[in-house]
DNA sequence: TGTACATCAGTGAACGCGCGTTCACTGATGTAC
DNA sequence: TGTACATCAGTGAACGCGCGTTCACTGATGTAC
């Protein structure tokens, strides 16, 4: 609304490929839009085609069933996770600031696709079969990736890698917890997204301290 | 299959109020059960009232809308959470047993009714809002009882409100989202279950211990 | 105990609607020469 | 540069289907006398 960004109708003409991708683009973001308030299961291609401005079949030329569709919006949803992790490593902080500097960058990510994180917490346990066993893949890669980062914090560098897998469990749940808070129209509010952030980090530090001075099962 | 329980053709003539109750019960383990497989938002009446054996329209006899059949099963599943805490509570388990006795008795709620865990797991950040918001206002309400036991437990007993509320945000994120496991359908087998179970048993033994010997904040 | 009437859980026909998908099409863009 | 043909993103009519909800009904159970 009054935004100056990427102008949906440019006065350059396109070539036939380019108007292909930005309508392959509208499609992920109308459906992005409309999960905010529904299920990927309760999705309807023509209520979703209207939104973006093309005729039913029109679908078809770019995704072959709506569950292909779900399966763009997982890949997409998981580059941003992992875009997450690159931002955190990136930064190279020091062990004792990893936890700060991970929940800022989240907090980050969270403001600026926020329709990942929903989408992901939403239909982590979905009624839709294909979806919901794609990103419990993706979740489970993300989760032994976090594990790795784990092992070298202090505290945690004669741990064991079941040990890890727990801990970093634990901080997925409490990760993709706060991505479904956001599902609700309140979390529209700055101020209630910020609570759930804040939430959200004091809970990570609590989990992180504890369990760096918590002498492991298994060691 | 194959069970004796409950005869659904008794050989007792039925009151009238008797049958009611015995169809509306069996509307609501028909939704149970379709929910296994789907979101609420996605149940079809139609459908619901075929399994029951029912006419479509007979479905008006017992709850006036699809919605009021979601708020009926929030309130049954979550008369099974509370049914948890106080057979926690029964026990009077010394403060240091008190995180085994309760994921024990997590566990035998999770096999005696888990379409209650599932549901719950699965519509928490679902797609209809007002089964969504009743399951959120019944967790916190869960969270606060939750957090009342926990201010028992020794090395906690001098924590603030604020700091024992976030834990007991923790264990009901960790054990909302093994409820959510539930939904996966490799998760009928026994095995599978029993893993998901134990995974949450390490977690929460993690994080009371870790949580115990953390100096809160607050403090 | 017997009769007459009221209640009400479940029936079944009918409705209009939005759904996903098919198909032959149009016309602008792209390519070969 | 100009022409002839190929490609293909988007069109629009049509289909059969399952949906939630309405309505007047049936007939067994319950109640009053």
């Amino acid at each position: 609304m009054g935004s100056v960004s990427s102008s949906p109708v440019p006065r350059v003409p396109e070539s036939r490929s380019e108007r292909k991708e930005r309508t392959r683009r509208a499609i992920l973001d109308a459906a992005l839009d409309q999960l905010a308030d529904e299920s990927f299961g309760s999705l309807s291609l023509r209520r979703l085609t209207k939104q973006v401005g093309i005729v039913p079949t029109a679908f078809y030329r770019h995704f072959s069933t709506l569950d292909e569709l779900g399966l763009a919006l997982v890949d997409e949803s998981f580059a941003t996770l992992r875009a997450m992790i690159r931002d955190v490593r990136r930064g190279e902080p020091a062990p004792d600031t990893l936890i700060d500097r991970s929940v800022d960058v989240l907090s980050a990510q969270l403001d600026a696709n926020m329709a990942h994180f929903r989408f992901i917490g939403r239909e982590r346990y979905g009624g839709v079969t294909v979806v919901r066993e794609a990103i419990a893949r993706e979740l489970a890669l993300f989760e032994r990736e976090l594990a790795t980062d784990l092992a070298r914090m202090p505290g945690l560098e004669r741990w064991g890698a079941a040990d890890l897998a727990l801990l970093a469990g634990i901080f997925v749940n409490l990760m993709v917890a706060a991505a479904g808070e956001m599902v609700s129209p309140e979390a529209e509010d700055a101020a209630v997204r910020r609570g759930i952030e804040d939430t959200l980090r004091r809970q990570a530090r609590m989990v992180v301290v504890g369990a760096a001075g918590w002498r492991p099962l298994g060691g």
